[in-house]
DNA sequence: TTAAGTGCAAATTATTTGCAGTAAG
DNA sequence: CTTACTGCAAATAATTTGCACTTAA
């Protein structure tokens, strides 16, 4: 990991007022250092900072990936009752879910055009729309 | 539960092929029973299934529930990373999650329209698109 | 009679938490 | 210094499974 990678994630981590610990600092630069949109699971951020060769325990990864979300730093992607995704990008986008490979990736949210959407019942309003096209492999 | 009811799962397991055991039919009467769409969870269904008296262990409400969606009769709907929900309803409706009492319901269908949809990625085909439209308690 | 279904209790998987030690402001 | 963060190991929660027993066909 270049300097330049770790800068990058340590003032994401101050745009929300998180310490910027080794490990955060690690975690964050693997999660925006390229620039790049994201999306993790536990599991797999675990393994890439591993790779890495950056020491930071899976209990962190977790407790690192809800203090992210909390912050508005990423968003949780509800695609597979059995794992959690997160995703860097934040904003409302529709994802694939792949689900030979269980991944996610963002779908191009300017092909995605809602003309029309159900009224939040009486007393409610809507929180957010979650769009998830699900694929699977040609045969 | 009236005989009527328990005809009406009988015939509804007939039609997928599956053995209309005791435990079965008086799941299905539950689910079905009314003729109107229904949203669950195993733990809500083997308590609805309790409070009628009808003895069935919360494994085989799992294994259960696991048979009617292999079997086309009901589909899962993912909206809560932690708990799976089962729906009656097989057909492609949106929900509504209801965060406050993490509960799910029909959305009108009729008053969804999706006028643009992103294409499949290369070698993939869509499977499905699931629209999740989260509601809080208005303020 | 025989293959499928049931019910426990134990196993599994993903995730969270308590707490003692470590480090950031 | 003081409070937040980390890491382990233990706890939790939802779900699945192994296996002996029961039941539908």
């Amino acid at each position: 990991m270049t300097t330049a990678e770790q800068t990058i994630g340590s003032n994401w981590l101050a745009t929300a007022g998180l310490r910027p610990t080794r490990q955060r600092v690690a975690l964050a630069a693997l999660l925006i250092g390229d620039g790049q949109d994201r999306h993790v699971t536990a599991e797999s951020l675990f393994d890439a900072a591993k790779n890495q060769g950056e020491g930071v325990s899976l209990a962190t990864v977790y407790n690192t990936l809800r203090a992210f979300c909390d912050a508005g730093l990423m968003q949780e992607v509800t695609v597979d009752g059995s794992k959690s995704y997160f995703d860097t990008n934040v904003h409302d986008h529709p994802h694939f879910f792949w689900e030979d490979e269980a991944k996610v990736t963002d779908a191009p949210s300017d092909q995605l055009v809602i003309a029309q959407l159900p009224d939040a019942p009486e007393g409610a309003e809507i929180a957010s729309v979650d769009v998830i096209i699900r694929l699977r492999r040609k045969p």
